[in-house]
DNA sequence: CGCGGAGGTTGACCTGAATCAAACAGAGCA
DNA sequence: TGCTCTGTTTGATTCAGGTCAACCTCCGCG
């Protein structure tokens, strides 16, 4: 299937001011991709052929080394991936995979090339693109190394609750030995965490999740612009 | 002082492609500075007015929250920071210091970014610049959350050791309590590794490190270029 | 020379988190 | 309805690594 039809690609900050004839010729040569859940999709050190654009569904990136595997990042539409290997022409440094049904647009990393060596607006966009993922890496070391797993849960929490307009009861975006793998613990250690932020007033369900007092949960995470902001 | 004497500069590929006109602009409007050790050169969360280029010396950033603080990277000549936060006009994420002596070239962010604007060659050399970096923060989130200290410890050996042409005996870049922070230990910690790395080989004398057996010390600390090479 | 101070090491101890094991809960399905 | 599979929780235990305190070692400097 084409990848022609998906005017909110066209939308995305990546391709927003970029030459029509350049857009068209990008997605004529890309196409979209139905694929159920968990399914791989780039596997870490293979050559970086496609880079991927999340149109619907969702997709985790992870990464292995000696037996053991944690997550890095667990994507919502519409996010692309992986942009950093696709322009370097390196090999993927970290594997992805399908967790729910997704649709997917694919776009040879060939013509990104070609087409960033010639769109000056393109190749600002993916500038752009770049530094806010080098910079959401920087927060995340940083949350790693500064603080404990059970302040990584809560501002984890706090994060969620801020991307979604502050409604105090919301769902996990995944199961939780998913969202362990991702904030560096285990699932066990998880569990103990979220009992551990019960005097803060957060209260687990299942997946669904209430914070009953945010103020006294802030009072406990420290959450900080310069590790715990999206876009900052 | 003005920056316009530096050919080394000119030679990094962040500019060796670069329009000349567009090149001088940039260097006229910066200025070269000396500084002495233990210097604050930039803090995190203020604005990012300027562009680095380290000359000569060394420079370490670093990043805090919550009274606690470690090491994010330790840079040696010719390095450039920090990128990221010049080209989104945002605060920097971390702070950085003088080491030693150093010598720094400062470009104002809003030249960088005026003739980001203008100049293809140096948009791509951008692009080139902070997809290395994005990749290597994820080489070192996957070290983090992959690694134990002490294999973290023994691989970063083996990168010294691969960076400086394989020579068997070398000195340690800094001090070790810094190396700590930067390995996510403590200097005691980080003490107890280097003894429990004898039995592989590794002799330190002070800041003296003499890898006797490459292949042992391979053995155990496993290294992937997909976490361990500088460029790949 | 001797002093002072910073970095480094060592030992004792503590704690956060992983591991191991078992029980439990819920969804999908025969 | 009950089975099975997967994820979750709980408890017991172990372990890696942090903390605290003492001491040591080196180097610069008066």
């Amino acid at each position: 299937m084409r990848a022609t039809d998906h005017p909110e690609v066209r939308a995305l900050p990546l391709f927003a001011d970029m030459d029509q004839d350049n857009f068209d010729r990008l997605m004529h040569a890309g196409y979209v991709q139905n694929f159920p859940p968990k399914v791989d999709l780039v596997v870490e050190g293979e050559p970086a052929d496609f880079f991927h654009i999340l149109v619907s569904g969702s997709v985790e990136l992870f990464a292995a080394w000696n037996g053991r595997e944690t997550s890095m990042a667990i994507l919502a539409p519409l996010s692309t991936f992986i942009l950093a290997a696709t322009v370097k022409d390196a090999p993927y440094l970290m594997s992805g995979r399908t967790l729910e049904k997704s649709r997917i647009v694919l776009l040879a990393s060939e013509d990104v090339r070609a087409v960033f060596e010639e769109d000056g607006a393109f190749a600002r966009a993916v500038v752009t693109e770049l530094a806010a993922g080098y910079r959401s890496m920087v927060k995340s070391a940083k949350d790693l190394k500064l603080r404990t797993s059970m302040e990584r849960l809560a501002n984890y929490l706090l994060r969620e609750y801020e991307s979604r307009g502050r409604q105090p009861v919301f769902e996990l975006p995944t199961e939780k030995r998913r969202l362990a793998a991702l904030l560096g613990m285990t699932p066990e250690n998880m569990s103990r965490a979220i009992k551990a932020l019960i005097p803060y007033g957060v209260i687990f369900e299942g997946s669904t999740v209430t914070i009953a007092d945010v103020d006294d949960l802030t009072g406990f995470a420290k959450p900080t612009p310069l590790i715990d902001d999206p876009g900052g």
